[in-house]
DNA sequence: TTTGAATACCTTGCAATACAAGGTACTAAA
DNA sequence: TTTAGTACCTTGTATTGCAAGGTATTCAAA
């Protein structure tokens, strides 16, 4: 099982990359709570633990890129819903792009392998 | 500078998680050296440290991904040249998968997050 | 009315690891 | 023999993902 250990620790490690782009990206699009994030991002193949994303979305409100409000749920406790700031939006523009300018890196190294 | 601050932790977070899989595409492509293989990540914007590669490179030749001979060099010190070995190869096409799912995912929220 | 299951929140402690900084050694030219 | 360029490597620090453990709410069944 140690083939399948290198590679799962690296798509452990790709994903890490792309944690706080995923979030961000996710309350682009709509408000959300942890859960939730965590099972939009499930649907998709990137896997994240809570232990993981709650302390991640509370550094992303310290850093002003998002807000949260709570909300009644008639099936449990209360759900802290999340939103992203206007910061948070300028912010993942940037994110975008970084992200671009990765795939075409890797584009670019995948393409000279083949060459 | 706190925007910047935040993207460019990012990038850096971003670029973690492919080191060992660009690493592995170079050294399909031909055999290299640490200097020659930063250079090549740097052609791409992909930036890595020396810090970074020498224990890198250390780990893959440990875990049988790589291997390594030492030539002379006409303009400084001996250069070790690493190559990929087998089961680097096919690790390799593991990570393949795994960027492509990754991309995928990325992809795909990115799209419901404009829709 | 108590127990259990489902849902949701959060924290603690460990382990992995990227990288800045500092160090050695070889070659060639000034 | 000193300086510059190239190449190798190690140490210590800081970050951070996540497993594990914990609290609180709701609802339904026993």
């Amino acid at each position: 099982m140690e083939n399948t250990g290198i590679i799962e620790n690296n798509k452990t490690q790709m994903r890490r990359g792309v944690l706080e782009y995923s979030i961000l990206l996710i309350l682009a699009a709509g408000d959300e709570y942890a859960s939730s994030i965590i099972q939009k991002m499930k649907d998709v193949n990137i896997i994240v633990a809570e232990g993981t994303i709650y302390p991640l979305l509370i550094r992303l409100k310290k850093l002003g890129l998002l807000n949260y409000r709570w909300e009644e749920s008639t099936q449990g406790p209360p759900r802290k819903y999340y939103m992203i700031t206007e910061l948070g939006r300028g912010q993942l523009a940037g994110l975008d792009a970084a992200w671009d300018e990765l795939s075409q890196g890797i584009e670019s190294i995948r393409n000279a392998s083949r060459a």
